[in-house]
DNA sequence: ATGTTAAATAACCAGTGTGTTATACAGTGC
DNA sequence: GCACTGTATAACACACTGGTTATTTAACAT
């Protein structure tokens, strides 16, 4: 049972695909097509753990299948790592400013905290 | 070259290190004995390979070798999955509220933000 | 020196993960 | 029905992980 969120996020590719899916939802293939040095079958073996781990969705469309990310799956992980985040040390400032920085090309519309 | 730490924290038993490692440092042994169903040396290779992920520091004094956490070594990580967090939908909200009141028995020294 | 303690490393083994090619399955369209 | 398309699964190979026991290394202590 590797339902494993931690586990399916070891994975570069796999880490790779749900970085693809955060700019929008794609098909299978056009998924599997992004990976050169891949197979089809390894890359939707690959979606199959994303899946399994609840951190895609999918959606039948014929014969495709469109896969879309499902964000709240990191819930978990966002959590374990979040607790550490209050130890670090004043490094915390600067990394803080560092991802609101960058935070700007990600979501500009989210309120302002 | 597995010195990620994705691949780091992809095992409960490195993760359970470190979060007995978040309430203080510790000696090898005493890490080691906690786990009850691991020998010493299973756990030995664990600590190395959090060594070689940048997330432990290791003093040495005489023969102990006393494990300290070093968050920063995940930073990595928490830029990763913090990029997805502004995709959040409301449950962002929740998660926010429900981590802040988690926060105070944490380390209610630090600053308030 | 010798023995003891603490931890790491070596050597080995079983299980799992990730890749491949080949094949099956399901829907589309003629 | 039949061919085609898109995707998943089967079967297999091989490397890697994580466990074990046995051993080594290094620092005390007597």
């Amino acid at each position: 049972m590797t339902t494993n969120v931690f586990l399916a996020i070891s994975d570069p590719t796999r880490r790779a695909v749900l970085d693809l899916l955060a700019t929008g939802s794609r098909k299978a293939g056009d998924i599997a097509a992004r990976f050169r040095h891949l197979t089809q079958p390894a890359v939707s073996r690959h979606l199959k753990v994303l899946r399994e781990a609840g951190l895609v969705n999918v959606e039948v469309n014929a014969q495709q299948r469109i896969y879309e990310l499902k964000p709240e799956g990191l819930t978990e992980l966002y959590e374990w790592v979040a607790k550490y985040q209050a130890m670090w040390p004043d490094t915390l400032e600067a990394l803080e400013r560092y991802l609101d920085a960058r935070a700007v090309r990600q979501k500009p519309k989210g309120k302002k905290r």
